[in-house]
DNA sequence: TTTTTTATTGATCCGTCAGTCAATTTCCGG
DNA sequence: CCGGAAATTGACTGACGGATCAATAAAAAA
């Protein structure tokens, strides 16, 4: 049943599956086939859209990225203040959706890895930068230091995405407030 | 050549042996043989003083584990006010050893480990509880949320760890200065 | 000295998995 | 209606790695 067009689903398919795939099993020792058989195709099939398992995962990790890139992206427009947009973009990291436990595994998994997989690493960059870039622009104009604030923002959203990843506990508000609670003290104390 | 009482030895260049290995391929990718052979004998014999590829890695994210726990009980040992405490506790964690490119790297992986192997996550867990008791205790006198500063800094400090091995640059001390930077602003406007 | 225990390894089995390929089916343009 | 392109898969392979085991060597015990 050879429908044409086939090849952007297949694709989409093949990138969802993976996230899952990849959310429950808490692991890359996950197996193409694995992958394919959740997006509802044969493992031949799978390595014919994509080049081999590491182009699957690429593409996976690329998605979620542009998914928070998207988040963060549509929450700015919305803010006003200086202040607001730091929230905006805090907010943006701790979506119950990105929250969610499989897109927590997936994520820190893709981390881990950035340290093997050029294509991984380069995305990451790219994203942390662009993190990075957006935080200092916020805190410009409210924080002594906005490169320092930045950067221990940042880390702390990861930390909390980690720990996360390995409690299972804790809500994705939860989270997010443990976030603003940490920027209030770091403003507070600008000196 | 069989001398007697090689066990231990053994074991304990096993475990040094499988540390230096994932810190360097920076993924639990590793195979026995690998590490085996870095530490000098043969898989088999590997296999015979573990039972298997899980406890070897179980055994070096207790080693890990450990070390960390006496270097923060040593620090503890000569703090005499409750800030102190938390400030020894931090430092602990931000040796300049365990700060090395390689043992964030394993240690990273063992995080990720534990989503998989039941004995690295009650590991992990241990150590978790502990590190949160241990800050608990010493912010309790100076902080109004002990509970959630705790968490925030614990949080943290892994954030700070998962940069360093995305990274590769900063300093330990560097990343002392800015888990401190927090506790300060944390404490300054608790409320 | 003989037996048992400890140390040690090479060879090997067995399973798994990424990637390939030839074959088949369906669709579309000419 | 026909030839090529797209879609799709089952079967295969080549490699690798964890685990096992039988065999050897040396030290200790008897």
């Amino acid at each position: 049943m050879p429908k044409l067009g086939m090849e952007p689903i297949r694709r989409a398919a093949l990138v969802d599956a993976t996230i899952v795939e990849i959310g429950q099993a808490g692991t890359l020792d996950i197996t193409v086939s694995q992958i394919a058989k959740r997006a509802g195709m044969s493992s031949a099939l799978a390595h014919h859209y994509f080049g081999g398992k590491e182009d699957i995962f690429a593409a996976a990790m690329r998605h979620i990225l542009s998914d928070l890139q998207k988040e963060a992206q549509g929450r700015l427009k919305t803010a006003e203040t200086a202040l607001a947009r730091v929230r905006a973009i805090i907010d943006a990291c701790f979506t119950p959706v990105g929250f969610d436990p499989v897109n927590v595994n997936a994520w820190m998994i893709f981390y881990v890895q950035s340290r093997t997989s050029v294509k991984a690493r380069r995305l990451l960059r790219i994203y942390h930068r662009r993190l990075h870039s957006n935080l200092c622009h916020a805190l410009r104009p409210i924080s002594a230091n906005p490169e320092a604030d930045a950067e221990t923002l940042a880390a702390l959203i990861d930390g909390i995405y980690l720990h996360q990843a390995l409690s299972e506990t804790g809500s994705a508000a939860n989270a997010a407030a443990r976030a603003h609670g940490v920027l209030d003290a770091l403003l507070g104390t600008a000196q």
